[in-house]
DNA sequence: ATAAAAAAGTGTTATAAAGTGCGTTAAAAG
DNA sequence: CTTTTAACGCACTTTATAACACTTTTTTAT
């Protein structure tokens, strides 16, 4: 599940995976797909069930008193859009509104969907552009500390 | 049981769970919930009544006499409003006076609902808005040196 | 202490908005 | 040229919320 997708979203705000990824998602037996925030830049986490499940489980068995610890539960779990999901069928997926202004793509009819392995990643097409030209965005997250409790995770 | 809700307080300060819960609700047979206050933020906590009673229990049996353990058992314990709930119904819980007014929801009648997983906090929108972006809140407590006995502890 | 009034809590209904499903058309791929 | 995929439009369903009515509890005044 690799690669760059530049693909619409409807009026309702719903898009559709391609149909290139169809076959992965049938052999993992995915059900639900989950859309988060990306934690450091204005961007979106697409998850496949199977891995939200390990994710979400072990983010939140975190110690919750520690602030970027915290802070991380709630960007990401606090997030989490859960949808159901047939990959024999349309493969489509709403975007909430909340989610979409956090990926700066209120107004757009079009999103960059990022294959990035085991998840995807979902840019407004500016954003995307400025990020692989080297440009950084006035939103992004650099210089976080992270516990020793998280080193070891992969968002 | 995930993501962010803007949902809306009525005038007799009740608040209903988006519907897309209520199956996790039945799953798992609940029949109360109980919202108390957050120990270190102006915010709640929403515990279904399974997970509460574990989380009650434990603190509860905590050895008294150290002031933190002490205070926590306040804040949480003594601050638990405990109502029915029927997930196959309208889902409705009261909040009460003191609660709302902890999390300094008083006047609004809208509050974000965010679901952590095994838990949901409630927010003033405003205070939710500024601790997201980095800002911190006048009466938040961060600095807590915490006993052993319940560094295992996520509340 | 009792009655009246006010407040607090519970439940129902109506309606607008949000979300879902599916058929059709247009575009791309084989 | 045929088949597959992507995008669009429409109709239907579900959900959220405000408004209203009723019951119970608390407060106030006599």
């Amino acid at each position: 599940m690799f690669g760059f997708n530049n693909i619409s979203i409807d009026k309702k705000s719903r898009f559709s995976f391609p149909a290139k990824y169809r076959d992965a998602f049938i052999n993992s037996n995915e059900n639900q797909i989950v859309i988060t925030k990306d934690p450091q830049y204005p961007a979106l986490k697409v998850y496949l069930g199977t891995e939200w499940d390990q994710i979400s489980t072990k983010l939140s068995s975190l110690q919750g008193l520690d602030p970027v610890v915290r802070n991380l539960q709630w960007t990401i779990l606090g997030n989490a859009s859960v949808c159901d999901f047939e990959p024999t069928g349309r493969m489509q997926v709403l975007i909430s509104a909340d989610l979409k202004k956090y990926a700066q793509i209120e107004e757009a009819n079009r999103i960059c969907l990022i294959g990035m392995g085991n998840k995807f990643e979902i840019w407004n097409q500016e954003n995307w552009e400025q990020r692989q030209t080297g440009g950084s965005l006035a939103t992004e997250i650099l210089d976080i500390v992270l516990p020793e409790s998280i080193k070891d995770m992969s968002f």
